[in-house]
DNA sequence: TTGTCCTTTGTTATAGTATAACATATCCCC
DNA sequence: GGGGATATGTTATACTATAACAAAGGACAA
């Protein structure tokens, strides 16, 4: 698995590995991996950039689907809720998951340049301030912005 | 100064304490805390909550200002800009800083059934993830939710 | 004094994000 | 073939945020 969607890296690869994965998910737990929602982790998986629910509503009209905004944000929910996908709230848009299926508590640097977003493996973020504070954390959400390693050199 | 705004304290101090130290801050680096900023700045410290910016806008008019939305847009650019105020991205709201003008690397803990927010020091959330990476961070984001000590005790 | 610059606030309009509520369809299982 | 559960379609609306321009006021120099 990649570490980071910041560096070259055979895409196509990315994405069969990861709708895989998505299939083997549904079927393990007896979820419904429709085409709705198929289609729309493929359209995450277009490249590693954060899509908003409304542009993802403009493609799946151009497949055919409805355009309508629910349509959209029940494949999302549904993605969310089951690990294959996440919201990045810095940016109100949302990224698939790059390893699926496992667990994980997941970090992501956001390039302000390139759009860019990488998932990465977040520490104990809040462990110790929330145990000091008799607080029990339920989901953590821990997102950097900044400049990929690509952009540095870009824009020195 | 408090660590968490989970556990009861002199709230009137809390209002005195940051509104003077928003003075002292914009008298030392020649900003303007107009009665406006002020207001925004109080209504956000009446309690430990975030507020939307609608809410806000709510009980700006209440006073006479204007209640059109780029009003407590503004305000509250200002104030997050300055390090007055936070912006909780999982809920679309405002909070005022619990310790205006130190260095700090915020962060949160959102409790929602009481929706109660405490501000705390995130350690280096993403440093070694991003080290590795070659991402160069600007800002990080850090957010907990979950259930702080009186809702634990209250719903067992 | 008055004219110009700059910052703040007011105002109008619109863009962007998200969900409630109800209707229809589909599938599975009995 | 009827009943329940799940998924999708549809309509309407709520919530969040910004662009663009107007007007008010102070600071300061000519």
């Amino acid at each position: 698995m990649s570490q980071s969607g910041f560096t070259p890296h055979d895409h196509s690869g990315c994405i069969a590995q990861t709708l895989g994965a998505a299939e083997a998910l549904c079927a393990r737990e007896g979820l419904q991996f429709t085409p709705l929602r198929r289609r729309v982790l493929e359209i995450l998986l277009t490249g590693h950039k954060a899509l908003g629910a409304y542009e993802i509503l403009d493609r799946l009209g151009a497949d055919g689907f409805s355009a309508k905004p629910p349509t959209a944000y029940r494949a999302l929910e549904f993605l969310t809720a089951h690990g294959l996908a996440h919201k990045i709230e810095r940016l109100n848009a949302y990224i698939a998951c790059t390893h699926p299926g496992e667990a994980h508590n997941p970090a992501f640097l956001i390039c302000t340049d390139c759009e860019t977003v990488a998932e990465t493996e977040a520490p104990a973020a809040v462990g110790p301030a929330a145990k000091a504070a008799g607080f029990k954390v339920k989901a953590t959400t821990v997102e950097a912005t900044g400049t990929c390693p690509a952009c540095q050199a870009a824009r020195p």
